[in-house]
DNA sequence: TTTTCTTTGTGTAAAATTTACGCATTAAAA
DNA sequence: TTTTAATGCGTAAATTTTACACAAAGAAAA
């Protein structure tokens, strides 16, 4: 399907585009899922159109799903970018024709660098549970800390921008993690999560205070251990208070 | 223009659209501006669509501008709006017939009442500076208070709520009442502007120190006489620090 | 085996912020 | 002149946030 995409775009919105900024953690850092365009050296985030007959958020899942493998992910948009030149930021001469060479002359002829409207989306997903999977037009895709991610295509540096500062003020204001961390993690592990993404230190007694007495965690009774430390206690969201929690909104304040 | 529709979705996007909602604040109360269509008794939000060489945002100024002679005001984008059926909730045959009577059988065809995806944007306006005036679209532009609000065509009831959500945060974080209160008001005034945005009472004496402490108003040595009480003393925005504390943030918490 | 090093678990006092509330004053209306 | 309703100003109590110390655990080093 893919592979004609005249065909596709006959289905699909020609002039709204959807990214996705896919947000994992990993060793104490953010790190965001990129794309390598097949033959070249561009990198861009994974997006695509949305079909005819279908929602911007099930398109947002699809495209997701088809560019990356990943599945059922916590999707939320964010911004959504109209700029008049945001699609030709970048994409040197160069680029264009290393596009021509590998999918042949013509391929993306009015479909792609064209004035276009693009819907912003970020995603949470645990980060060992991704298999990062290229498709048909990817050479690569693969993670990148925030702070490496190189000169991408169209305005997706700005996009990720937006999508951190989208999650931060998210963060604010209801419960995070239960996307990011595994099903079970210590609270060191959590309050690690809370100082990337609001990018602050908190004091460890009182974070976890603060933590426990939005009574979304449940301490079990196992430990990790094999660390050089005492072994720190293993905690789980207990999933409906989490989500209560997220509906009503709480003010994280500390 | 406006009157060669065809001519005009020439050099635009049809696949794009794009609505406002414009509040208002007047006698203790939250209004919104809404359209009556030509001919008919379909109310709607101001809309229209972008021009190919045009970003959103200065096509959210252009459409208002034309749409109900607003200059030059605050606009915010909060969402987009992207399901599949969001054009088809409401027009029953009665409206597009009474449409078709009006304007000509035809006039829209290709152009309305099909897959569109929508950019919400919210303005703020001083509701004593504006004189709606209907365009060539339009039999009568009118605010109606948040609580009066008809149905209204395609889905813009759920923008208007998601406008006021998207406010309401705004407030929380931001000072709020530069773009929605004459140059010079009373703190009782203010204060009733923060109730009705939050939706909750507070004490006046509280109010006043938590006001006065962001330091962004200067009180006047003018008072507001003619009520039977004593006259409340006149205050103003500063710009420069209320412009500041926007752009830092700040958390209004009462 | 013992010592060292690093990190975890827990509690309390001080500081800051938020909330509750009282009283004298003013201005129009009765 | 008196009454009524709202404003200006300030203080005490309650709550929340911040700062901080020491004992215990577990692997690694000696």
């Amino acid at each position: 399907m893919e592979h004609n995409l005249k065909e596709f775009f006959d289905k699909a919105l020609k002039e709204v585009s959807l990214d996705c900024t896919v947000f994992g953690f990993h060793e104490g850092e953010l790190k965001v899922l990129l794309l390598r365009w097949k033959g070249t050296d561009g990198w861009s985030l994974p997006g695509g159109h949305i079909l005819l007959d279908e929602s911007a958020d099930d398109a947002a899942n699809r495209i997701l799903t088809q560019r990356t493998g990943l599945n059922d992910v916590y999707l939320q948009q964010f911004y959504t970018f109209g700029n008049v030149n945001r699609y030709t930021y970048h994409p040197e001469k160069e680029l264009l024709e290393k596009l021509e060479a590998t999918f042949g002359k013509g391929f993306f002829d009015g479909i792609i660098f064209r004035r276009v409207v693009s819907i912003g989306y970020y995603a949470l997903v645990e980060f060992d549970q991704v298999q990062p999977t290229p498709d048909w037009f990817t050479d690569e895709c693969r993670w990148w800390s925030l702070a490496d991610v190189p000169n991408l295509l169209f305005d997706h540096n700005e996009m990720i921008e937006r999508a951190l500062k989208a999650l931060r003020q998210h963060a604010r204001n209801h419960p995070i993690g239960y996307n990011l961390l595994p099903e079970k993690f210590t609270m060191p592990e959590l309050q690690r999560l809370y100082e990337t993404i609001l990018d602050r230190q908190f004091d460890r007694r009182n974070f976890q205070k603060l933590i426990m007495s939005y009574d979304i965690l449940e301490r079990l009774d196992e430990k990790r251990v094999g660390a050089a430390n005492k072994s720190p206690y293993l905690y789980r969201f207990v999933k409906e208070k989490y989500d209560q929690a997220g509906a009503t909104g709480i003010s994280f304040s500390m």
